[in-house]
DNA sequence: TGTACATCAGTGAACGCGCGTTCACTGATGTAC
DNA sequence: TGTACATCAGTGAACGCGCGTTCACTGATGTAC
């Protein structure tokens, strides 16, 4: 081979984390091989060498995200007590930062309102990332004993989904703040993160 | 005049009103002008006697949308006392029904992902229907004297938005029906409806 | 009442433009001898 | 060690196609006399 054995696939990876961050400020319609492919360094006409076609492209970099999204998550709690990872996370998912990182954040949010509107392989990759989620609180919950933890974990994703979706759409700062504030104290509360266990 | 004097209005109020479906149903930047009028029953050349550009009609039809958000939300409540009023809103909101009603149901999990990369006219009419909404729901607390009516009256509409989102994403519909029965079931609880107060 | 004219909502062909996709080609590098 | 060849990731021009937009035109209907 010409170039080292990985070369290609370092190729494919950098353009994978070009369509990921094109998807998240534009839209998984919006984005253009070409653009993604000229912020990767390279011309439009070598994407075929990569990918199949743009759907193609578009579905990896979901996988891709959701992939991220795990290890978000892991950063946030890994080696820490249940109720402190819980907190850390909460505190991470509903923070200013999050809300303005959307090139970074959560993806459940950025394609909570394009899924519906996609093929099923993509919504496939969405309800796995939900599944993984809520089961990673639930179970959290679940080590510090708290009843009815499936229900709890269901709900307050949900709600921070909602809370960041909101706060994003929301170009006014303070109404977006508050709305972020809320759900702090709501969430929380409803997670018995409040008054020490 | 050769036509009667609303006929002009009635015809651009035709071609929002098709906006608006296939906004809801394709997202704001994949609708096209041509579709949109034909579905109205016109040629796409006569679409510039009613608005000035794309970019106008979509401003319009969200516009459009959470007018119809304001009309749902008194539909469910007008004329109830205010536990029941919040019940019902609850019930249809969180309902398999709104959920599989995308093309007439509340605009905020239709557009929440959409809204980040759109104009600030748009957004302003996003950042009005979260307020008015937020407003509506904290009232009805206060009439019934709940404490921090602001903050659940925020977190509840954040949590109501994101399981609708999230359960129009996920096309299993065990798992879809799951989310919406427990954000009812904690919505319900946080709002007091589950025992008589 | 009847005729000529004015109006203007709507028509349909045409325009650039950007997009996804194709394809003949390049040129740097590995392999064979 | 040196030379000829093979490979193939990446280039860049070209292609249809659909889109938003423009514009000369139509024809049904109201108004003027």
């Amino acid at each position: 081979m010409r170039y080292d054995a990985e070369h290609k696939e370092r190729t494919r990876a950098r353009v994978l984390k070009e369509a990921v961050k094109a998807i998240r400020a534009e839209g998984p319609h919006r984005i253009g091989v070409a653009g993604v492919m000229s912020r990767a360094g390279l011309t439009h006409g070598g994407f075929y060498a990569h990918f199949q076609s743009k759907d193609d492209l578009v579905l990896a970099a979901i996988g891709e995200m959701f992939n991220g999204a795990r290890d978000t998550f892991q950063r946030h709690t890994e080696g820490r007590p249940p109720r402190e990872a819980l907190q850390a996370y909460v505190d991470f998912y509903l923070s200013a930062g999050h809300r303005d990182a959307r090139e970074s954040g959560c993806p459940l949010p950025v394609l909570s309102s394009d899924l519906p509107r996609m093929t099923d392989p993509a919504r496939e990759y969405f309800a796995q990332g939900v599944a993984r989620l809520t089961g990673a609180i639930r179970g959290l919950l679940e080590q510090l004993e708290r009843p009815n933890a499936d229900i709890v974990a269901s709900s307050v994703l949900a709600e921070m989904i909602g809370a960041v979706s909101l706060a994003r759409a929301i170009s006014d700062p303070v109404q977006s703040d508050t709305i972020l504030a809320r759900s702090r104290t709501s969430v929380a509360e409803r997670l018995g993160l409040g008054a020490q266990a």
